[in-house]
DNA sequence: ATTAATTTGTTCGTATGTATC
DNA sequence: TGATACATACGAACAAATTAA
C-alpha cells in the first residue's frame, strides 16, 4: 500500500482517472517542489523538458504551469524560464 | 440455462420485457463493475460509446448513469467522464 | 556582429468528454 | 433527436527574447 493519498501525485500520468492530466502534473510538480527537488528561485525544467519527461503536449504542460502560478507555487519569466516561488 | 436471476442483467437490451431499458443498462453496467470490467476510479465507457454498444438513445444512457450515481456505483466528473466508485 | 540554440508566448486545427437546450 | 456549448488534450507552426558560440 502506498503512503500517499488516493489521488495524490505519483510520477506517472493516468489518463483514465477522474483527475485531468494537467492537474496531475501540477500536483506532481508541487510535490517535487515541496520535496525540495528545486529550491526557491531555482528554475524548474523547461516546458519541452516536461513534455518529454511526462509525455504530455506542451499546451497541457503550460496549463499545469498556469495553475501553479495561480497558486503562487511558481512564477514565470518570459524567455527565461519558470522558477520556484519563495520567501 | 443461465446462472443469473430471472430479470438479471444480460448483455442485450430487451424491449419487450417488464424492465425499462434504462434500468436494464444500469443493471448491466453494475454487473460488469462487480465482475471487475473496470476497477475503482477507472472510467467506464463514454456516453456515445454506450449508445453505440447497446443501441440506446443518449438520453437513455444518461438516465442509466444517473441511476448508478444515485446508487453510489459510479460518479461523474463534468467534462471528464464517468468513474467507478470505490473505497 | 552573426549565428544558432533555448525558452516562453501565441494561435490554429482536430478530437473527445460531458452539459445543456 | 439534434445542435450547441464548454473543458480538455494533442499536434503543429511561428514569433519574440535571451543566451552562448
Amino acid at each position: 500500500m502506498a503512503h500517499h493519498s488516493e489521488f495524490g501525485p505519483d510520477d506517472e500520468i493516468d489518463y483514465d482517472g477522474p483527475v485531468t492530466p494537467y492537474r496531475q502534473l501540477a500536483a506532481i510538480l508541487a510535490a517535487r517542489i515541496r520535496r525540495g527537488d528545486w529550491a526557491a528561485h531555482r528554475a524548474i525544467p523547461s516546458e519541452p523538458r516536461l513534455v518529454q519527461e511526462y509525455g504530455l503536449a506542451r499546451s497541457t504542460v503550460r496549463r499545469s504551469i498556469r495553475l501553479l502560478v495561480e497558486d503562487g507555487v511558481v512564477y514565470v519569466v518570459p524567455q527565461r524560464g519558470t522558477f520556484v516561488a519563495g520567501g
